[in-house]
RNA sequence: GGUGGGAUGGCCGAGAGGCGAGGCAACGGCCUGCAAAGCCGUGUACACGGGUUCGAAUCCCGUUCCCACCUCCA
């Protein structure tokens, strides 16, 4: 089954096919930056686009994904005025605070980050045509769009001209109060263009439609954005587009709210959350398995326990990963190959010189060549058959899965598959069947790549967050590991004399100090965990409250022999590398977090 | 007034005419020195009332409640 995507403007779903083949045009509408983000502008102005994004690149599609920025609009001029600072400094303020959330949850920098202030020639171009169209008309230094000139308008929206709520706006000159405008004339003190018809500056809507142009041409296969956009942002952008002539966007897509006592998110009515906030509670990855988890055409009401327990489903995710690695044979000498044509090792050892390190416990599951060669054969058998002619380039991912994200992506049943192949994967590796749980793991990380959710992949992995850290935090790590090693030599000294109660004396001691420990046949590991763990929090707590929670650690330690001398230390997820050896599945996925957005001008 | 979306087991959350997605929690078991983790097992869930059907959480009619958009909003 190929791709299918419910369209809002024919309120179905439709099989997906792209005006080129083996190539997708995306634009959706990202911030207008009148303020600092909070979760539900992440969800459905990122993060939601960005799996849609990594679905088609899997899927083979060479991607073009546009996400503007609107830099210029009443709100942004009036809470610059009331922060007392220039607008353009407030705008580029908050769009900052845009771009660190969005690369803090994982998202993929888009193609081109188009601001509306970067393209007032193209605004003047579109309106222009419109005039001449006799679907525009200039009113004293203003330009509006004749609504009535328009036989399809509403089309999207199913909105009648005649039966809107009509609260409309101060319409000096306007034919009719549903007409929208296009150029607002300049008014004292505010920032202006020169145009045609006076300085002003754009109107609201136009300046997608000349973005949209701009990158994507007259048509283009994609338009997205919230639900909330639908009437009357996206109903305008097609109207004035299809109104200069363009086709426009071919499928409509909107993703839904994110609510909070039981109302939509949002600045007015005080029940925002941030992304600060949320990740005082759990991890980033953590946030983004949340928000990701639910449909993306269904509502999330926020809720602290549902986000607890979504961390958790989650960290159980993660453990086989861990696990997997820990157990696997490892034969696969991490760091021993810089050169290697594994872009995964590539990225490690330049981004985390630690990484260096010789192949240390639980670094690596992997395996030599040859019996992989098997597994591989079974891996194929139980994967999907990616189209001929289509880069190969991924680990693959379970048909269930793509049946899944293929029905209009469906995450939640295809998070399914993943807690499924889990499962599956530790019953593997409970029974030693060493083929079987390498082949479980690489079809986990490769699902977990298509939602962003590879723990082992660019944001999460260490380097990111490690190198970060101050020479001050890197030497207490250094004395929590000293100390933790030497208490778990002991206790694994008197449990070998089966003094069992300095054993657990010695747990218990570690435990209180918010150190887990976990014994296996190969040793005892460790972790740090936060002495309240996010399940043990009040469900009715204030969440946008002052949040006291630590962070979940998941800085894994061997505590065996071979980790008293082992020379590097580890910091949370510093140690994230689920490489298990399979000969040349490169890491795509991994790599686009590099690429550094160069795009937002 | 117009236009949409929704009510699923203790909680979250899929599904959409027959075969109980998945996670969290709980309980029992296996494993473990004990734990932890993991695995196995345990739940007569679909707002309410009618109807269609051999069969309905899924379709139809009605009712109740919730939310969103029609003004800025992801």
């Amino acid at each position: 089954m190929a791709l299918h995507l419910y369209d809002t403007a024919t309120r179905s779903v439709r099989p997906f096919e792209p005006i080129v083949p083996g190539e997708v045009s995306l634009y959706h509408c990202g911030a207008t930056v009148q303020a600092a983000p909070h979760i539900g502008h992440l969800r459905g102005a990122a993060i939601v686009y960005d799996v849609l994004r990594r679905w088609l690149e899997y899927s083979g599609y060479r991607v073009t994904q546009v996400r503007n920025v609107t830099d210029i609009d009443d709100k942004i001029l009036a809470k610059a005025a009331d922060a007392g600072v220039p607008w353009w400094a407030w705008a580029a303020q908050n769009e900052r605070a845009f771009t660190a959330a969005y690369e803090l949850l994982g998202c993929l920098a888009p193609t081109v980050e188009p601001r509306a202030t970067g393209h007032i020639p193209q605004i003047h171009a579109l309106i222009g045509e419109l005039i001449d169209a006799g679907k525009a008309y200039a009113a004293a230094g203003d330009v509006y769009f004749d609504v009535r000139a328009d036989p399809r308008y509403g089309f999207l929206s199913g909105q009648k001209i005649d039966e809107m709520n009509q609260g409309e706006t101060e319409g000096q000159g306007k034919k009719d109060p549903a007409d929208f405008t296009l150029w607002k004339a300049a008014k004292p003190g505010e920032p202006s263009w020169g145009s045609p018809w006076g300085p002003g500056r754009p109107g609201w809507h136009i300046e997608c439609s000349a973005m949209a142009r701009t990158y994507l041409g007259d048509a283009f296969d994609i338009h997205g954005g919230g639900l909330d956009l639908v009437f009357p942002h996206h109903e305008n952008e097609a109207a004035q587009s299809e109104g200069a002539g363009l086709e426009f966007a071919r499928y409509w897509m909107h993703s839904f709210w994110v609510t909070m006592g039981g109302e939509k998110m949002s600045k007015s009515l005080g029940n925002t959350l941030s992304v600060e906030a949320i990740t005082e509670r759990v991890r980033p990855i953590e946030l983004r398995y949340y928000l990701v988890s639910v449909h993306y055409r269904s509502v999330i009401e926020y809720s602290p326990g549902a986000l607890d327990d979504a961390a958790k489903a989650f960290r159980r995710i993660e453990a086989f990963l861990d696990r997997a690695v820990e157990l696997l044979p490892a034969a696969h000498p991490r760091g021993a190959h810089p050169g290697s044509a594994d872009p995964s090792s590539a990225v490690a050892s330049t981004a985390d010189p630690r990484s260096a390190a010789p192949s240390s416990a639980g670094f690596s599951g992997g395996t030599p060549n040859a019996e992989s060669a098997g597994a591989s054969a079974e891996a194929r058998a139980e994967t999907r058959d990616v189209e001929p002619g289509r880069p190969q380039t991924h680990r693959q991912v379970p048909p269930a899965f793509a049946a899944a994200m293929d029905d209009d992506l469906s995450v939640p049943r295809a998070l399914a598959v993943v807690h499924d192949t889990v499962r599956a994967g530790n019953s593997a590796l409970d029974a030693g069947d060493f083929e079987a749980a390498r082949a479980s793991a690489e079809a986990v990380r490769a699902m977990l790549g298509v939602l962003g959710l590879d723990p082992a992949a660019a944001p999460w992995r260490a380097g990111a967050e490690g190198a970060a850290d101050s020479g001050q935090t890197r030497a207490l790590t250094d004395a929590v590991e000293a100390l933790v090693t030497a208490l778990l030599q002991q206790r694994q000294q008197a449990r070998a004399a089966k003094d069992f109660a300095a054993a657990d004396a010695i747990r218990d001691q570690l435990t209180a100090a918010g150190i887990v420990v976990k014994d296996g046949p190969q040793g005892s590991t460790w972790s740090v965990t936060s002495q309240r763990g996010p399940g043990q929090q009040d469900p009715n707590e204030q969440p946008a409250g002052q949040p006291n929670v630590g962070q979940q650690g998941v800085t894994e330690q061997r505590a065996d022999q071979s980790t008293a001398d082992r020379p590097d230390t580890e910091q949370r997820s510093s140690r994230r590398d689920y490489d298990t050896g399979q000969p040349n599945t490169s890491q795509s996925d991994a790599d686009h977090q590099d690429a550094s957005q160069q795009g937002a001008k």
